[in-house]
DNA sequence: GTCTATATTCTGATAGAC
DNA sequence: GTCTATCAGAATATAGAC
């Protein structure tokens, strides 16, 4: 994947941001150049359609987090892995807002020309969760539960990390990630 | 709060049914009207605007999910009033599957007309969670992270439950409330 | 209360000059 | 590659008959 630069690199950063408020319906391709300072035509010099600009949007930015999150757990097992992944997608939702908000609203639509291409990178980045569950909760692998064991994980994740971003911004990151693993740890259950 | 029935209550519930799916702006009033089986001019005899008919949805919607988890919760403390919010959501969640994905899509924007009335909502149904974390993890309470970690919790909910919709409708609701608790309870972390 | 018909604005997309 | 101008269709909302 070759690095997107200039006025189509403009487009993206545009309709991310847009997008993240707006939602993609209620983004309009006018807003869009507007706000990249193009001119309309110039944004369908670049891409053939709306659905294609966001289908490329949505790729670029859950295959960046599938691939950040596969680094993270390289060589960690068990807990540590778990918590090098809530830790490294907490940042990932601090420093791209905008995309973590597109995610939560677009992650269950099942009516969007590119659902494929997203669900497949949706499944590996879920995946690298998963992975870590399986090794630290021997049951959850057994049974098969292990990816939708992550998908609670992440979900957990990903609500908290907005929370704390749309809600509660003055409080630190290290917060967040020790509340959220405390969630996750088992302290709200009695031993 | 009186109940709707009638005309409104059709239209409402072809408003949700579409918005579940296509997305609330994906919507139109049109296709509103003709699954709801009237004409479009009735449509806006029961309700002032598209904006207002979807904030009545809302409204409606998650009032009733916050007075659900209240009622869950009434009597129960600690872990097992956790069990119980869990248990209950995930049963919400399954049953009004529609609501769930529009909650999950609409719950961070921030451009919304109505966006005050479903952030007090909100804020009610997350307090069941919140003071039920509170007697479970006093070091929750006692630095403020009640409402935060309760964000996670729901988050855990929400995103397992739609998962299990989505993409696993084959298992049971216990083995994915089973499953959820597990994440929550401290299976993932070794003792 | 419900309908049909219509006004008006918005939006995705294209054509063609530079 | 980028721009301006423009079209065709769609969407919100209203008016007025029944």
């Amino acid at each position: 994947m070759p690095r997107v630069t200039g006025t189509k690199k403009a487009i993206l950063e545009a309709a991310l941001q847009l997008a993240a408020t707006k939602g993609i319906t209620g983004t309009t391709m006018d807003e869009v150049a507007e706000l990249a300072g193009v001119a309309k035509g110039s944004v369908y010099y670049n891409f053939t359609n709306k659905d294609q600009l966001f289908e490329e949007l949505m790729e670029q930015g859950v295959g960046a987090l599938a691939e950040v999150l596969r680094e993270a757990r390289s060589g960690l097992h068990g807990w540590s892995a778990i918590e090098a992944l809530v830790d490294t997608l907490l940042g990932r939702i601090q420093e791209n807002s905008a995309l973590a908000k597109l995610m939560a609203a677009e992650m269950f639509r099942t009516d969007r020309a590119w659902q494929k291409t997203l669900f497949a990178l949706r499944h590996e980045a879920l995946g690298e969760f998963a992975a870590a569950i399986a090794e630290s909760a021997p049951a959850a692998k057994n049974n098969g539960t292990s990816e939708l064991m992550a998908s609670s994980v992440f979900g957990a994740v990903l609500m908290g990390g907005l929370e704390w971003l749309v809600f509660e911004p003055e409080r630190s990151r290290e917060e967040v990630a020790a509340t959220i693993l405390q969630a996750l740890g088992g302290q709200l259950r009695p031993a």
